[in-house]
DNA sequence: TGGGTCGCGCTATCCACATCTTGTC
DNA sequence: CGGACAAGATGTGGATAGCGCGACC
């Protein structure tokens, strides 16, 4: 993990790939993303330069540094330091198109020496992928807020980067986090995809701070419009057993620091929010997009915001939401750059006590299955079995559903 | 520390047949 | 072009075998 190139274990790494979960120098970021169409959509963004492990989501203007929510939490926490955001992009931008998204680019250590300048130096957008898919390869437009960014983003159109957060949920204390001049990185607050509660998201100072997660519940309702995909009965990814044992672990310290109880059955959000900003801040509408292709990390990313898009990509059946990764991510514990906040002291019981509440719900819970068609349902409800397999009409059985008694 | 055993959870499979889909006339 | 017909495909639920994994010795 870190300092290294994850790959070529010799230079110094600069950029995190989320989809790779690796560490990458600039030369092999290069290399291994340009492999193939679908590498170049794995979305990357600067190495913190603290703990050299985690992706930055900010930099700080005064210190010269890039750092993770973790470490700019321990760094400023109290501070007052200007900070910018730190965008993600995808595809195999150009140097010069890598200091656009970030200005502070040639401050990153590495980037002025001489190995990495040659090779970021040979950087083009010219490459088109093999597969002849160059066009797509150039505007990634894996979701409505990338194509908003790409669309404002006039300057380097021709380039193959999207930009918006890093999809981490944004400090509220960051107020003071600035966004790169001429990035589109205000275009988020800006994608009113939400229908009628769009214009709460379009509110562009004021989001975070006023934002309020009934209001993205209520958003999240149009899941059609806003990924274009049927996302069956959305209700099925936050039924009650659910949604209390989630919440009753992922957020366990919030459940002991909320005042009400109640608020960890239904409204933990809130309370997580209330008490907990750094890490669980309202999700930016393209961290929620990017859980379209990443649906396991945002998850993490969002875990705190306590929103799963387990299902966006097909039907939300039990079975998709039992694989999705959530729970087994749940149970690993605290997302590395998640804050040192007061969650995280809690005592070690009042975990473990929501861990076992959150097994027992699991045990217990119901995934059902969609019929597709009732009227074969209710054949096979009425049909007489042999150790569950169907018989024959007439043939001998031991297992009647109309019957309570057992024939033979 | 490695191997064997056990229990648990999950998944694929099987069955008959009404219903649905597709192709042909 | 639309209706009739045939043939093949599909889906339905409960029981069970098989597999993987963790715990334990």
């Amino acid at each position: 993990m870190g300092y290294i190139c994850d790959f070529c274990g010799e230079q110094r790494s600069v950029v995190h790939c989320r989809s790779d979960a690796a560490s990458l120098c600039l030369s092999c970021d290069r290399n291994v993303h340009s492999a193939n169409a679908l590498s170049r959509r794995h979305s990357r963004t600067l190495l913190c330069e603290r703990c050299n492990s985690q992706p930055a989501f900010v930099r700080c203007i005064e210190e010269k540094v890039s750092l993770c929510p973790n470490c700019d939490w321990i760094a400023h926490n109290g501070s007052a330091h200007k900070r910018q955001a730190v965008n993600c992009y995808s595809g195999c931008p150009s140097s010069a198109e890598l200091s656009t998204i970030w200005p502070f680019f040639a401050e990153v250590p590495t980037v002025g020496d001489a190995a990495c300048e040659r090779v970021i130096g040979l950087m083009t957008i010219n490459e088109d992928p093999p597969d002849g898919q160059g066009a797509q390869g150039k505007i990634d437009v894996q979701d409505a807020s990338v194509a908003v960014a790409v669309a404002s983003f006039h300057n380097v159109d021709k380039s193959t980067i999207w930009m918006g957060s890093s999809g981490i949920p944004h400090d509220s204390k960051l107020q003071n986090v600035e966004q790169p001049a001429g990035s589109t990185f205000t275009a988020p607050p800006k994608v009113c995809y939400s229908g009628s509660k769009g214009p709460t998201l379009c509110e562009e100072d004021t989001f975070y701070d006023s934002f309020n997660m009934d209001e993205v519940d209520l958003s999240i309702e149009n899941y059609d419009e806003l990924f274009g995909v049927g996302l069956g009965n959305p209700e099925k990814l936050f039924e009650d057993d659910d949604i209390d044992g989630l919440f009753g672990m992922d957020i366990s310290g919030a459940e002991s620091n909320c005042q009400d109880a109640h608020a960890v059955e239904g409204s933990s959000i809130g309370c997580v929010n209330a008490t907990q900003p750094a890490c669980s801040n309202a999700a930016s509408a393209d961290s929620i997009m990017s859980c379209k292709t990443e649906p396991n990390l945002c998850f993490a990313r969002q875990g705190h915001s306590s929103l799963s898009f387990s299902g966006i990509t097909g039907d939300s059946n039990a079975g998709d939401y039992q694989d999705c990764g959530a729970s087994s991510m749940l149970l690993m514990g605290e997302p590395p750059w998640c804050p040192p906040c007061a969650e995280n002291s809690l005592p070690s019981s009042s975990r473990s006590d929501a861990v076992m509440r959150y097994k027992e719900k699991k045990k217990t819970r119901k995934f059902e299955k969609k019929v597709r068609y009732a009227s074969r349902k209710a054949r096979a409800d009425v049909r007489k079995r042999v150790k569950g397999r169907f018989v024959k009409a007439g043939d001998a059985y031991d297992y009647d559903p109309l019957s309570p008694t057992r024939s033979y």
